[in-house]
DNA sequence: ATCTATGATGTTATATCATAACGTGTCAAG
DNA sequence: CTTGACACGTTATGATATAACATCATAGAT
């Protein structure tokens, strides 16, 4: 299981993001035929919300969205697809937060890091370069059996460091 | 009910965890004496109540056991005392769990990772060696400066995988 | 074509986690 | 012995998340 990205990670660089968010749409509904899941209306408007704000968004935020496209406006609704999207990979949820942000490499296996923002919550996905196999080394001398690790560094952005000079 | 589990073990090792707890207490203290900082009744109890339990335990279990001593039975009460001794660096804050635990290595620097046991939510601290710089260099290459890393991994303490058999 | 089993969606209600705001108490420096 | 800073207690509310159940849609079997 490769844990290097096809792709560098774009979330920082300039790109039109439109392109970025049509490519992984396009890609994730491959995916999910693949698999014989179904992205369905409410799952995909959802997964098209978190790849246009291409930030991570609260449960709420994304509830507050679907209501206004005309889907159910209780908690469940947003949780259940958010829920099916992180199960597929089409999703991350980044607990520091209590928010969702979709996946810019769906289908790659990755043990990614994510970077948060402190100032303008974007978030990226970084290579954790072996950090993750590491863990899991220090924790097998301890009897300890991984099965995921999650890695979050917050600090600032390139766009948030220039702001604040 | 989310924290009614067993007892587990904090370090996945036999030991005698007065002792263990005692000694942590002692160091706290003394860091706090020399920090300048105040180590209050309640603050010494919220981090007393976190030694003796010897797992990550929520807000609310916290504050329980505070009001059952006389302490205020309001979440304010328990949200501050865990604050502060976060800041402090005597108690660890688990996101995964919504949830904190005392440190076991107060004073000493270090960026732990946590082996959370999925089966009885016992929680360790492991060594990162060196993961937490790797993720900031990788961050550094995108531009992104790096400020705090969490690392966070979920699977099976010794003895629940020994459960499991 | 229609029945049927499965799973998706919508809804009500509630559980769980966290903080804002303000008054009172405590204590040490001036 | 005042006073200013901080800790504590309380009320109230906000924010996040899930349980339980009814309804609806879809795909596969007949």
């Amino acid at each position: 299981m490769p844990h290097d990205h096809a792709e560098p990670d774009l979330a920082f660089a300039d790109h039109d993001h439109s392109l970025c968010a049509g490519d992984t749409m396009a890609r994730a509904e491959g995916l999910m035929a693949a698999h014989g899941q179904r992205l369905t209306p409410v799952r995909k408007r959802t997964l098209q919300i978190l790849l246009e704000a291409h930030r991570a968004l609260g449960a709420y935020d994304v509830l507050e969205r679907l209501a206004a496209d005309g889907y159910g406006n209780q908690p469940p609704v947003a949780y259940r697809a958010l829920e099916f999207l992180e199960e597929q990979g089409l999703v991350h949820r980044i607990r520091r937060l209590n928010a969702f942000c979709a996946c810019m490499h769906p289908g790659q296996a990755h043990a990614p890091a994510f970077l948060i923002c402190r100032a303008c919550h974007a978030v990226a996905e970084a290579p954790t370069s072996g950090a993750s196999a590491a863990v899991a080394t220090a924790a097998g001398d301890m009897g300890f059996q991984v099965e995921f690790v999650t890695v979050e560094a917050t600090g600032l952005c390139p766009a948030c460091i220039g702001a604040a000079k």
